[in-house]
DNA sequence: CTGAAAGCGCTAACAC
DNA sequence: GTGTTAGCGCTTTCAG
């Protein structure tokens, strides 16, 4: 490995002189700079990045942790954030939590251990109040508004699952089942609350056997649609799922069973991944807003990061002198086939 | 930010004491080790890595550079090799190129400058000879066999190319096509000329007009279906996809133009990846082992690793030393929906 | 414009 | 078992 005092020696200047000339700092003799610069490139010099860190005390690194990256969602939302951040010139490590608390909380001290610069996270649950606490970085936490603390980017969730049951009443569905993900998770309980509000509001009565909670996933979907429609006291014609995998599960189940979509069974999924689009799917849908949520997130932690430079001299900055970013975006309804025409 | 000095000074031990204590040293006194990780715990102490790596010269990190994680076949791997990482204790940092070779380059460049313990990549497309010369850390390359310098993971894609076209032929159809995806994507190209090598064999015509390339998504598969089906002087009744995404938008065309799969058409594509396997999408495919990509891939770089920790008085191990290893895996045909029944 | 030197937080000899 | 000390590769004063 070659280091800058290897290429000092070599070029018959100090060290210093060659960390000056290589990061293109003022005063350096303009012939220097370009015998030292031409010197490193032949030697295949490549900075220590952890050597820069530890005297900086900054790394160009953000994390992203989400619960799986393998679901298109948290994909296409990752890209967006890495993209964003490559144009600040950062560089992003997403971990996965596989919807574990545990190893999420692992993740979050992981992270800083590494002196990240920042970090941005989709939490899969409720945390514990005192999980943020004690973490003095840079942090953008998407939907879970937290004490003042904080920087947070929410999902008018309210809104989405307001939106998705009126659509399905205003298509002609009397029955609408509610099959949510984990019971535990927060966006997922604003949408089923504004689910029965909407039910109500629309003098719909909230049937409790309608609403199940369980995975995020295509099989829980399945499952869940199948005990509901095998077992259920009360038959459902529509179904609103907590995101797009469980509309698959449910669609599959569906169209095993040859029961009519949309004309007689009535679904619409959360997210609008990527192949909800596809016209073999078609899937009603509320779309989050991606690109807009990880631009925006990138946004606020540059903001952090930023503003602790300017005030390094302050101690404890974050908690007590920046005011926290709140951004509520909103969802959005994208009507394709798996519901019917509005009567 | 608490270091150990800090804590050395609270526990009255110096502080030397202290990082023995907690890196689980056999030298410590018990007594002194318990107050001392109490204590650490108690003022909020984090390993600061970065300096661990600096004199440790070492981090546990892994780089994957892919060309689109929001791909879910590089999805899918790159949670499998994270998984396989995170048991081994690394973290993996995954980065996109964008199918784009001077990112790729770039990014082969930062990730050393992080000093990653290990790089594992899917090259876009042909690399210049001379890209990984210059890398003298673990390094593992998908489907690209280089010189005998690195170690690389193949699929054989000649055995994949050949069994989908020969399935498409004892399906009974009659002229085959063949779309791929980038012109200079060495898997494609292995494809595309098993393809026709398969033709040959069983006595059909290789027939240019029914081989185009092009981008590896979905609109690319749509836009090359319809020139060839409107446009073309011959036409195909079946087409081999470079992959899944391609797959897709040729069954959209298809199903926009009422076309009957796989009665009067025969699409196949390959990856398999998750969402091909829906009931609803149901499409034929050549799948390639991921998970036993991935579990290769971490296993190859901690073999290197630990080559390199057990070689470390010599010099200019990797290329002088160590035997590169090269594993080839096999890919599968899933026979769904969009062929036929074999004649 | 350049060199000398301090020190980032930590590990790993080497002494005692 | 514990303290002392020398760096890891680099940036950044501080002198000159």
């Amino acid at each position: 490995m070659v280091t800058i005092k290897d290429i000092a020696k070599r070029a018959g200047v100090s060290y210093a002189t060659v960390s000056r000339a290589l990061n293109n700092k003022a005063d350096v003799n303009e012939n220097t700079r370009k015998m030292i610069v031409k010197l490193a490139e032949k030697m295949g010099y490549r900075p220590n990045v952890i050597a820069q860190s530890l005297v900086t005390k900054r790394t160009k690194h953000i994390a992203l942790i989400v619960p799986d990256v393998s679901n298109p969602f948290f994909a296409e939302l990752s890209r967006s954030i890495s993209e964003a951040s490559n144009k600040a010139g950062y560089i992003v490590t997403a971990c996965n939590t596989g919807w574990d608390s545990k190893r999420e909380n692992f993740m979050l001290e992981h992270m800083q251990s590494q002196q990240v610069a920042g970090i941005i996270i989709k939490p899969t649950a409720f945390y514990k109040p005192e999980t943020f606490d004690s973490i003095n970085i840079p942090l953008v936490v998407f939907w879970h508004p937290y004490k003042n603390e904080t920087d947070f980017i929410e999902i008018d969730h309210s809104a989405g699952g307001k939106m998705a049951t009126e659509h399905l009443i205003e298509c002609g569905y009397k029955n609408i089942a509610y099959i949510g993900g984990d019971a535990l998770s927060p966006a997922n309980q604003l949408r089923s609350l504004a689910y029965q509000q909407a039910l109500q509001e629309n003098n719909f009565q909230v049937k409790h056997d309608l609403i199940i909670y369980g995975g995020f996933d295509l099989q829980s979907g399945y499952d869940r649609i199948k005990k509901l429609l095998e077992q259920g006291s009360v038959r459902p014609d529509a179904v609103f799922c907590g995101n797009d995998y469980i509309a698959l599960g449910v669609l599959q189940y569906l169209y095993e069973k040859k029961i009519r979509v949309p004309e007689d069974f009535g679904v619409i999924g959360y997210d609008d991944i990527y192949f909800s689009g596809l016209p073999m799917i078609n899937l009603t849908t509320i779309a989050q807003p991606r690109d807009e949520m990880g631009s925006s997130a990138v946004k606020l932690i540059l903001d952090q990061i930023d503003f602790m430079k300017n005030n390094a001299d302050k101690d404890n900055i974050k908690n007590n002198y920046r005011k926290p970013a709140r951004i509520l975006l909103k969802p959005a309804l994208k009507v394709r086939g798996t519901t019917r025409k509005p009567a």
